[in-house]
DNA sequence: TGTCCACTGGAAGGGAGGGCTT
DNA sequence: AAGCCCTCCCTTCCAGTGGACA
């Protein structure tokens, strides 16, 4: 592929001990940005067997996503004895810092540290980290450092410190989504290994391959769809694969990645999204950040649960509506005031089905939403 | 045209929980 | 043991606001 050939052609010069250019790569999910990158580095290390100028360094910043996280876990990649590791907690940032300036300069090597999804680490630390790290080149006297960024978003960069966007982005690139014909090339490649001849109706991979060009070429996606029809194929037990079964996978598929997103909720948030199924069930459609707020506020008190405050609570339904389980816009009703209007967009009954499986909402697995007017 | 509602979302900060250092 | 450090989850405070209505 064009675009490992650019990256290998700038990290080559890693191996004379020079330094490569930052670079920077976006691409959507599942476009081969991070197994390039990782190949790449899997590439140098072995060429560099001998010679040992390079280190290379991954990190997906999903997981590491503070500055003192980044630094910490560099540095522990780099520091081989056990005793000298570095605590996840305990010590302050410029610490950790200085040990790594020495730590890396004693090595004398080219240092290639991968920030995955660096977004992430950007839009939750701001660029603090990214600043020392790409300034840490005129500190160190005999290692060099370059850094790789890989993105999904493209303008994460735009809300940067220019300094660190115009260092970090010495060389730019992008990874394009695969088209439907890319991923049924992909797929005939796979599907060629795991299956015996016939096993597969011919259909099956153009479908495959057109449904996931649909969610924006995802190749990852397009191999998990090819598997899971297989299985549910031979679960039940047909001896081919066929369309319809790629149906089905589609829509195991989807409706696992959303139980998945709510079975893993914290508690509180789970009792915001059960309040909006609550408002949900009584015709409440679309509802207003106050009308989950004081749905939210019963249930809560009846799962025993401590009460959060609103200004709280539209932090999480913010964090919701990023994960799609629901949908929610900010919308002025005039004299009826600004806020947010609010949408379920996951399937109810299965997902009230998993918050009630939750041990923490026990109590509320008959709870019946008070009725709005009591009689005197 | 101005008012005013029901919030939004930023800023600051507290305190608990992890852990190191002296 | 006392004094730090860093992160996470929250609270408190508050200026700002889109647009229906008077």
């Amino acid at each position: 592929m064009e675009e490992i050939q650019q990256i290998a052609s700038i990290l080559a010069t890693a191996l004379h001990g020079n330094r490569p250019s930052n670079i920077m790569i976006f691409g959507k999910t599942g476009t081969g940005k991070t197994a390039s990158v990782k190949f790449l580095g899997k590439e140098l290390q072995r060429v560099d067997q001998n010679l040992q100028n390079v280190r290379f360094i991954y990190m997906n910043c999903e997981v590491v996503d503070t500055q003192y996280g980044v630094l910490q876990n560099i540095g522990n990649q780099i520091i081989i004895n056990f005793e000298q590791r570095i605590p996840f907690t305990g010590w302050s940032t410029e610490r950790v810092y200085n040990i790594l300036m020495n730590k890396m300069d004693e090595e004398d090597k080219v240092f290639i540290i991968v920030l995955d999804e660096i977004d992430k680490l950007f839009y939750k630390s701001g660029d603090d980290v990214l600043y020392h790290l790409t300034k840490m080149n005129d500190d160190l006297r005999r290692s060099k450092l370059s850094v790789i960024g890989i993105s999904n978003d493209l303008k994460f960069t735009e809300f940067m410190d220019p300094r660190v966007r115009s260092r970090l982005g010495e060389e730019k690139m992008v990874f394009p989504p695969y088209n439907a014909e890319q991923l049924r090339d992909i797929l005939a490649q796979r599907a060629e290994l795991a299956f015996e001849p016939g096993a597969l109706e011919e259909s099956v991979i153009p479908l495959c391959a057109a449904l996931s060009a649909q969610e924006m070429g995802d190749a990852r996606r397009a191999l998990d769809l090819l598997r899971i029809s297989a299985e549910i194929a031979e679960r039940n037990g047909d001896d081919r694969v066929t369309e319809a079964h790629v149906l089905k996978a589609k829509n195991k598929i989807e409706l696992d990645a959303i139980s998945e997103a709510v079975r893993t909720l914290p508690t509180q948030s789970k009792l915001v999204l059960f309040s909006i199924i609550n408002n949900d069930d009584k015709g409440n459609r679309y509802m207003t950040t106050g009308d989950v707020y004081s749905e939210y506020k019963q249930l809560a008190e009846a799962a025993g649960v401590s009460i959060l405050t609103q200004r709280r609570i539209t932090d999480l339904i913010s964090e919701m509506d990023m994960l799609g389980i629901i949908h929610a816009r900010v919308k002025s009703f005039g004299r009826g005031g600004r806020t947010k209007e609010i949408e379920l967009s996951v399937p109810k009954m299965e997902t009230k089905q998993i918050l009630e499986d939750d041990e923490e909402l026990r109590p509320l697995k008959n709870y019946r939403p008070a009725t709005q007017t009591t009689l005197i």
